[in-house]
DNA sequence: CGGCAAATTGAGGTAGATCAATGTCGGTGG
DNA sequence: CCACCGACATTGATCTACCTCAATTTGCCG
């Protein structure tokens, strides 16, 4: 509908590896055919209100490891997730660090900060991960505009509030073998079925300072037992019979 | 400054009885007096829109045990604490309860039901209680009336989500020594300089489902080393050497 | 006084941590 | 292409913090 001024679309490269893990901007986003717009912030906004946009929408891709803010920074953007899946950390008062939340396509990142003005938390990406860039600015302009935005703001802050406390029942109680079958379903899957996973490090800090070697000897047993099919070699690809893992996952309290 | 219509001030009483456990209402709360008023909601709130109430706010005393409300019931009223400690349990997918925070002098209780309209978790006394009972409809006239108001509103949305994660790193990561420690911490401290605590198995279930004997053991091992004194004979109140708890719960990673 | 709920204390079992060795993939440089 | 390397995974052998079961004690309240 409008011009969303295509000079203000400069290709910004984002620069900032963290060894040679990096984030790289990769093109504008196509709002209008994303799958993602549904369930996200715009889901009961207008195709007006959306053309209304006056700033881009980036798409940044992450290779696993890269981290999208740290702490404390100035906050321009909010971001949604369109791929793969990301960790929220928020450390305590005595340095130790804890996952609030994993966040898979349709979340939004960053709510907070859209109050706040500065991120709140660590967001670091697990997998291979494509997120969308949303301008803080342009919220604003919406929210000046378009009067159901805010309540829908409020809802979609609602919902980060019980995805956390979700996290923290199906994540933070039980016994590891449980506890790491809920987490495993919470991955998401790629078009061919395949399930990609992060290390084993990795998710034993996910369930909250598991050790590795524990996490090894929990996947292996369930490969044994026909749960899980190695892809990949190293078994960092799966296949998942999500019912049997279900399964697993649900042998708690009666 | 306006007549808070008087003739709406029935005294209501409250009969939710949950054994012997009861939670009634004790009187009127004296806002312009409330220590509470500078830090909970109110705090940018000017004294003339404060007097624009036009609903009564209640005060109600909790007995350890007292459900405050559960899960999914109708919202009528917020609740700040005036003194005592109440824990929120939320409940997982497969029916397990988590503790995402305990509530202490001037936090305020059920934010979410003011978007919502229905609680969402499960509010329970620990210790002795009081809470102030503020009607949701005057909140809301308040928002019309009053610009600030939405924002203060946000601001403490959001401090409600930092709560909760700090609770979670503190409570949730660590040995039970150091978590136990960091708890009892928390508790708030009488005029007496007493901290009255709960049962060994609540403690426990703040913990996530810790025994009730680990507890116990713990809390002998921290009277003997000086740390607690028991009040009570049965260790129901102590009096805490805050420096040296400080340090208990400070054993972790360098 | 009897009865009940909470706390303490002990003994033994177990999930998971820790320490250590080995195996395997993927890359990088000669 | 091979050789080497570093990151990750696996596997085994202890070790220990915590759970579980069980007995006993101690208030507290009708």
């Amino acid at each position: 509908m409008t011009d969303s001024s295509p000079q203000t679309r400069k290709p910004i490269r984002i620069e900032r590896s963290r060894g040679e893990r990096s984030v790289s901007w990769n093109g504008f986003s196509d709002c209008h055919t994303c799958a993602v717009r549904q369930s996200a912030l715009f889901a009961h906004m207008s195709e007006a209100d959306f053309a209304a946009i006056h700033y881009p929408i980036d798409e940044i891709r992450l290779r696993p490891g890269a981290l999208l803010y740290d702490n404390g920074e100035r906050a321009d953007y909010l971001f949604t997730v369109r791929s793969g899946a990301l960790k929220i950390e928020h450390e305590g008062a005595s340095g130790q660090r804890r996952v609030t939340a994993m966040m898979v396509r349709g979340d939004l990142i960053g709510l907070s900060a859209y109050v706040l003005g500065n991120y709140d938390g660590r967001v670091v990406a697990l997998t291979d991960a494509m997120v969308c860039r949303l301008p803080i600015a342009s919220l604003r302009e919406l929210e000046r505009g378009s009067p159901g935005f805010m309540q829908g703001m409020q809802e979609k802050w609602h919902s980060t509030l019980v995805l956390t406390h979700a996290w923290l029942t199906d994540i933070g109680m039980g016994s590891v073998r449980e506890r790491l079958a809920r987490l495993l379903l919470r991955f998401p899957i790629d078009a061919d079925g395949a399930t990609p996973l992060c290390t084993r490090r990795e998710l034993g800090l996910l369930l909250g300072d598991v050790a590795l070697e524990t996490i090894s000897r929990q996947m292996t047993a369930l490969r044994a037992e026909g749960v899980l099919e190695f892809i990949d070699a190293r078994g960092r690809q799966v296949r998942i019979d999500r019912d049997k893992l279900a399964e697993v996952a649900n042998l708690n309290r009666a």
